[in-house]
DNA sequence: TAGTTTGCAGACAACGTACTCCTAAATATG
DNA sequence: CATATTTAGGAGTACGTTGTCTGCAAACTA
């Protein structure tokens, strides 16, 4: 059940290992980062211009150059990535895929989707960035495969 | 979000079109159905023939053909109509799309996730085509756009 | 048997996502 | 200024899903 696109998964990770940097290196390359995490540079390099075009990072040319997060980790929220990178993404469909379904004329999985969806849309407006490279260093999970 | 595919949903739409219409007229054509739903034709049928050959429609050809459910409504659910149109469909993916991520070595949004997800799984899998046209009767829901 | 109605099967086009490559622009360093 | 490094941006490829079309097979009807 994939929820989010790959770009989107890779735009995170990606941002997540920035996050996890700390502060003494400003800017990180995204050579170095596709390296680290398995993605293709080129693909990712289109996908982080999504977030500095967002102002989620910003980026910086030519040698000790590469990408950095605009703002606090704290102040990223896995829906901002979510708006940046897949600007289409909704979380208010039918889970039936009809047009007029909601509460006033629901389909008959309607009450049950909507509570579930309200659920995947608050973990996503609710988690920051900060919060996960936290989790990451503290428990010793990864980003990487 | 768009949690399930399209054929997946104009399989679910259709069989749920076929079980309302009653025992009377046992074959319904594929053609009405597609004019009611909006489908389009072809396209239905491909979706029909995966639903025929795992032996959840029958289909009868030539004049007063057509296609009706092969068992009680009430013993098809909803999961078993995903395996059938989308059999590579999961529901055991990390929602970071990493990997080993799992109960052991989770990822840092592995708990919350896990929990929604079983959610929706049980959704799946506990309803029926007979609960669902029942509540399409009974409610005045619809399954048309 | 001939013609009509219906599903079946295979090929094909259109589209979006994922991914690759190449050139230009900006920046640092010698 | 020349060269290396690094992002920016546009063009192009690969593939899966969606959707279309055509010919064929089965079944009914006259």
């Amino acid at each position: 059940m994939k929820m989010l696109s790959n770009s989107c998964l890779y735009g995170i990770r990606a941002s997540l290992l920035v996050a996890s940097m700390g502060e003494e290196k400003k800017y990180v390359p995204i050579n170095q980062i596709s390296t680290e995490l398995g993605i293709s540079f080129y693909f990712l390099t289109k996908i982080l211009q999504k977030l500095t075009h967002h102002k989620i990072m910003m980026s910086y040319r030519g040698p000790n150059g590469g990408v950095a997060l605009a703002k606090p980790a704290g102040e990223i929220t896995l829906m901002d990535m979510i708006a940046a990178i897949e600007p289409d993404h909704t979380f208010e469909d039918c889970i039936m895929g009809l047009k007029g379904c909601g509460d006033d004329v629901p389909c008959p999985l309607h009450d049950q989707w909507a509570k579930v969806r309200d659920q995947i849309k608050a973990m996503f407006e609710n988690t920051n960035l900060a919060e996960l490279g936290k989790k990451i260093k503290e428990d010793g999970l990864r980003i990487s495969m």
